[in-house]
This record gives structure tokens, sequence and C-alpha cells, in this order.
DNA sequence: TATTGTTATACTCTATAACTATA
DNA sequence: TATAGTTATAGAGTATAACAATA
């Protein structure tokens, strides 16, 4: 029984392995956006245009400024990936669908994303112990995505 | 025993929850470093000058240019934070050095950093057992620090 | 009047190249 | 000649503000 656990002390130890684990895993991710020669926020929207969204949408979920997403879009657009479809409902909005050739890129990125060997290092039973231990460590922060890593944010 | 582990595939899960801890981590820095009036550039560097280095060195293990040195070096010097000495026996050498001030600067800093809630949801036997799993996970990427996490990186 | 998207602009962060002063 | 540091500059990335089209 331990008595001092009045403040829960962080263990700095944990934050460190957690820090190393994300950088592994942002050189991967750095690696194969590199490898589609897209950027960060390219391919963060990218990501997010799964299900199609309107360029405020875009930006609202980016947590991007709106003006940004007019430059990022007509990259995207230029490069075939994506589509500007105006709403004829609203014709202010522009909804942003992915082409074919930008779901074929979408799912290779996808793909290569998912070969991070981040914890290929653990086998079956210490990965689903991890992700007890994670779960209950991360709490009720459930709105992560491998876009919301891509940016250095504030 | 399973027999589909050939390629050990990420789990992606497991992935989302270390970029969730890992984002909550950041934005409990960046409040530090606002806090401070530091941003993570001159936060990193102050981290390291723990013990003294030349701006070659600090560059070097900040994974800076060397050109940036000067001018982050400028605005701690300016703010009373660190001193630059010229190294006697060299005198093309600046030996950084943090002040009096700098010192209990770092202090705080170290101790708002340290005062994250990371893994204050979880109790000893647990962040035990995740200290040891993500030991595993990490492997031998031994060359973490929190100034490692202050950089977007490439 | 309010909202979507665009443009122009400015600021931060970081790298490259040319320079100086030492060695 | 080579190295430590500085300066000037350029390029990303992102934000703010003013504007046009539409609601």
């Amino acid at each position: 029984m331990k008595a001092t656990k009045a403040v829960p002390e962080t263990d700095v130890r944990l934050v460190e392995l957690v820090i190393a684990l994300f950088d592994e895993f942002r050189e991967h991710a750095n690696s194969c956006m590199g490898g589609f020669d897209l950027s960060a926020a390219h391919a963060a929207a990218l990501l997010r245009l799964d299900t199609p969204l309107s360029q405020r949408e875009l930006a609202d979920c980016l947590k991007y400024d709106a003006s940004n997403i007019t430059g990022i879009v007509d990259t995207l657009e230029q490069r075939g990936l994506v589509e500007r479809q105006v709403d004829p409902a609203d014709r202010r909005i522009r909804r942003l669908v992915v082409t074919g050739e930008g779901s074929r890129v979408l799912a290779h990125l996808r793909k290569c994303f998912e070969e991070a060997s981040l914890v290929g290092r653990l086998d079956d039973d210490e990965r689903s112990q991890l992700r007890v231990l994670l779960t209950k460590a991360v709490g009720d922060r459930s709105n992560t995505s491998w876009a919301h890593m891509l940016r250095g944010r504030r």
C-alpha cells in the first residue's frame, strides 16, 4: 500500500514512451506521404474525404481556417484526386468528392499507414493488454484520427 | 495458436490510442509553454541546456540548421534566461549556459510538463504493466525526450 | 444580413547560401 | 583550408481581413 497517492504524479517515463511510439509512427507516416508526393495537409484532407464534405466542413474537422482549404483543394483537384461539385440546393457550397483515382491513392495511402511496425514487437496477448490499458488511459478522448496526427496544431 | 502471424499487421486501434495520448500531452505542453511565453523551439532549447552546449551542439541535438540557433538564443539571452560565453580555448565557440533566472524558469517548465494527467486514469499496477508493454513496443528507440516532441520534424 | 468560398497579405518556422572571425 | 556563428533570404504552413456570390 503506497501512501503518496493524493496527486497522481505523471510517470515521466510513460510520457517518454508514448512520445517515442508516436514519433516512430510519425516518421512512418511522413515516409508514406512522401511516397505519394502528398504534404501532411493534403494527406489529412484526403483521409477525411472518405465521406464527401463541403470545404467549410473540411476546414472545421481539420481545424484549418477556411482560407487554407482553397489552395489545398486546388492541388488535389489539379492532380485529379478530388472534384469540386456545386451543391444544387445551395450554390455557395462546393461539395468535395474523391475521384476514382483519388480512391485508389487513398487506399494505397491507408494501406501504407497501416503497415507501421508500431507494435510489431508485441505478441497478440500483449497487444490486447496494451489496448485495454491505453483505452483506459485515454479516457473519453475519442475524436482521434490519423489526419489529426498529421498536424503540428497550434 | 493463431495461424495468421506471418506479417504482424498493425493494430490500427493501438496506433490511434497512441496518437490520442500524444495529442493530449502535446496540448498540455503547449499550454505550459504558453504560460511562460515560450515557443516550442525556445522551450526545446532551454530543456536541452540543462548541460551547457555550444550553439553547434544545440543545433545538432535539436536537429535544427545552425542558422536558426542564433535567433533562438538571441531571444533567450534578451530575456535573461541564457548566456553566451566565449570559449577561451576556441574563440569561435559560444558556450550556452543557463542563468539563475533561466534555471528557475526551466524548473517551473519541467514541473508543469510533469503535471500532465496523461496516465492519471490508471492505478499503480496498471501503470507498471503499461510501462513494461510500451518499453517492449518501443524497442531500441531510446533517443526520445520532450524537446523531441516539441517539433513537427520534417 | 449571414454564410461559402476566394484572394491578398502577413507572420512563424525552418532551410540554404554567402559572409566573418577564428582555427 | 575548415569550422562556429551570423545575416539575408526564400519556402513552407497557417491565420486575418476584405471581398464576391449566394442565401
